[in-house]
DNA sequence: GAAATTCATTTAACATGTTAATCATCTCCC
DNA sequence: GGGAGATGATTAACATGTTAAATGAATTTC
């Protein structure tokens, strides 16, 4: 009952017009793909580090974010740590019963919480910093500095390139509410 | 007792050798933090359509893998749909209970499963497929092609870079176990 | 100035990421 | 050929991603 084009390596590119229908683009060179794995090759480094310190990679963006600043409102922490509310809420959480970090509310606005990293946060960031600096800086002497340059703009401007697309929303013709 | 530098934006990139300490690198300039916001610039184009189709972003590359083979063992599957083993498990569950795949015993190894997409699945993909296509082309001529092959090039090298590096186990001097 | 609306945050519910442990089968070796 | 160890897959447990809904507080509207 399955069958299919069995072609599972390099279909050709560009100009194999053999197949019944356009056999998509090969897997591999997916942009999302790309993005995917080039991301993990980068954060398979960082892990065990962070992971020794009892941290996980958004919880340790978070503190990161928090060393910049002198205080944050959740709202603002969530765009800086790129992480989505629900998500944030929930290592707030956590990172505030472990005292990493402290919260109140915000002055003339109750519904604003306002963030800010304590002195064990601090202390736990100084512990971790200089393992995940030589790490980076590893990953840099081994791609190069200027590549990494280069790359990071690149990033950029895909980034922006997408930034006013809109969503294409392909019909399904079943709407329902 | 929340204090820290309050610089916060800008801190000047390499040569201010005005901190106690070196304030680590600038938040949005990390590698993992470029990489991880252009892939969700990028996948936020496609999840709309995916959703409108029943599909999450790995239930759809799971499907988009089957199609490119007869059939595929698991743990192949897996490293090419760039899934961990538990992941992939439940997701083939899924599928599975929705008749999107189908699964039998390797011959000669009763360990190995042998997973193959159903007629069901492979309509399915045609029908997301050209919305996706559409998608990635509308991508490309706004990043343009050229410099969508370079990105890819580079993070294919980037993953490369790192692939022989091995993951600086950082002390903390508390063994347990 | 009370109801309706908007806004910031959290909770809920489900899917996946991540590591460890389990389970079943296979291989190897004595 | 039987047991130790290796291997493929799943399950377990916890953390996060993702969307929707709920909660509580500010703002607007009439």
């Amino acid at each position: 009952m399955a069958r299919k084009n069995s072609n599972d390596i390099r279909p050709g590119q560009g100009d194999d017009a053999s197949a019944r229908r356009a056999p998509m683009r090969e897997f591999s060179r997916s942009l999302p793909m790309s993005l995917l794995r080039a991301r993990e090759a980068v954060m398979r480094q960082f892990r065990p580090s962070l992971r020794n310190h009892g941290l996980t990679e958004q919880q340790w963006r978070i503190l990161r974010a928090l060393t910049a600043v002198d205080e944050i409102e959740v709202t603002e922490l969530a765009r800086v740590a790129f992480l989505l509310g629900p998500s944030l809420s929930r290592i707030l959480r956590d990172l505030e019963a472990r005292a990493l970090i402290e919260r109140k509310a915000a002055e003339n606005d109750g519904r604003r919480a306002v963030v800010s990293i304590s002195a064990k946060g601090l202390k736990l960031i100084e512990a971790v910093a200089p393992t995940s600096e030589a790490i980076y800086a590893e990953i840099t002497r081994r791609y190069g500095a200027r590549k990494l340059a280069e790359l990071h703009e690149m990033l950029g401007t895909l980034e922006a390139s997408l930034a006013g697309m809109n969503p294409t929303d392909d019909a399904v013709a079943e709407a329902d509410e």
